[in-house]
DNA sequence: CGTCCAGGTCTAC
DNA sequence: GGTAGACCTGGACGC
């Protein structure tokens, strides 16, 4: 497996790979890799616009607002289920041992994982009861019944559809669901969750709050409502907002 | 040592 | 359609 790098160039991005010159076929799944993590395919421009004179927001009219993705819808789901009823140190847990034992140095093929005996998800990942829901999906993925990346937006499927393709697989309820939307440049949907009802709170200054008037709020952001919710809460993640 | 809960979901009412 | 209870795991916490 060879390093990656991706450095700004001038306005735009450049994929570095050391070594020898990759094959065509290679140089086009790392570009489509690199144009899915950094959303580079994903018009904004509405947002930006909406967002121009917002007391809150307008900083990312700047450029920002991108939510880095897996290269594959695929991965994640798998990342995504692996977030679920457990602390960010499980999740990081989990998703490590798929990488390491099953992934060859990147993040395995759904055959890969599908192969895994459940052993694996129990003993090494410790998925506890998601081994079986990572297991069913690939499983799933790798036999073709199963096309998580026709989900993708250019395949032109409306919102409501992947919803419901989305809440159908195991281990995807609401908040997973609204993840991974977001993750597709979905935007509609809130993520709610331990973290973000809190965080929440915490920002609006309110005592409490149910999830239906929180997403009331957005509602103005319309199509970008859940894109604008993250936002909000992670504000202070990016350099130089508070 | 037991209980609670962390970026929830599923099943059974 | 809405709501209890169970569910793997491991770290935090109270006793």
């Amino acid at each position: 497996m060879r390093r990656v790098t991706v450095v700004p160039a001038g306005g735009e991005l450049a994929v570095q790979v050391a070594g020898p010159k990759l094959s065509a076929c290679a140089q086009a799944e790392l570009t489509a890799a690199a144009r899915r993590m950094f959303r580079l395919d994903e018009d904004l421009a509405p947002f930006y616009a909406a967002i121009e004179n917002d007391p809150v927001l307008a900083w990312v009219g700047k450029g920002a607002g991108r939510m880095l993705a897996s290269p594959t819808v695929f991965e994640d789901v798998v990342k995504t289920v692996c977030t679920t009823n457990c602390a960010w140190s499980g999740t990081v847990r989990m998703v490590t041992a798929v990488v390491k034992e099953l992934g060859e140095g990147a993040f395995p093929e759904p055959h890969a994982m599908a192969a895994a005996p459940p052993k694996f998800y129990r003993d090494v990942a410790r998925a506890g009861y998601r081994g079986a829901y990572l297991k069913a999906l690939s499983t799933a993925v790798a036999k073709g019944s199963l096309d998580l990346e026709s989900l993708r937006p250019e395949y032109g499927l409306p919102d409501s559809e992947v919803e419901e393709q989305l809440l159908a697989l195991p281990g995807v309820g609401p908040y997973a669901c609204a993840h991974i939307m977001m993750l597709l440049g979905r935007y509609h949907r809130l993520i709610f969750d331990s973290w973000t009802r809190p965080a929440y709170l915490r920002l609006s200054g309110k005592r409490r709050a149910s999830d239906r008037a929180i997403a009331r709020a957005f509602r103005p952001y319309g199509a970008f409502a859940g894109l604008a919710f993250w936002l909000t809460l992670t504000r202070h993640w990016v350099a130089g907002e508070s």
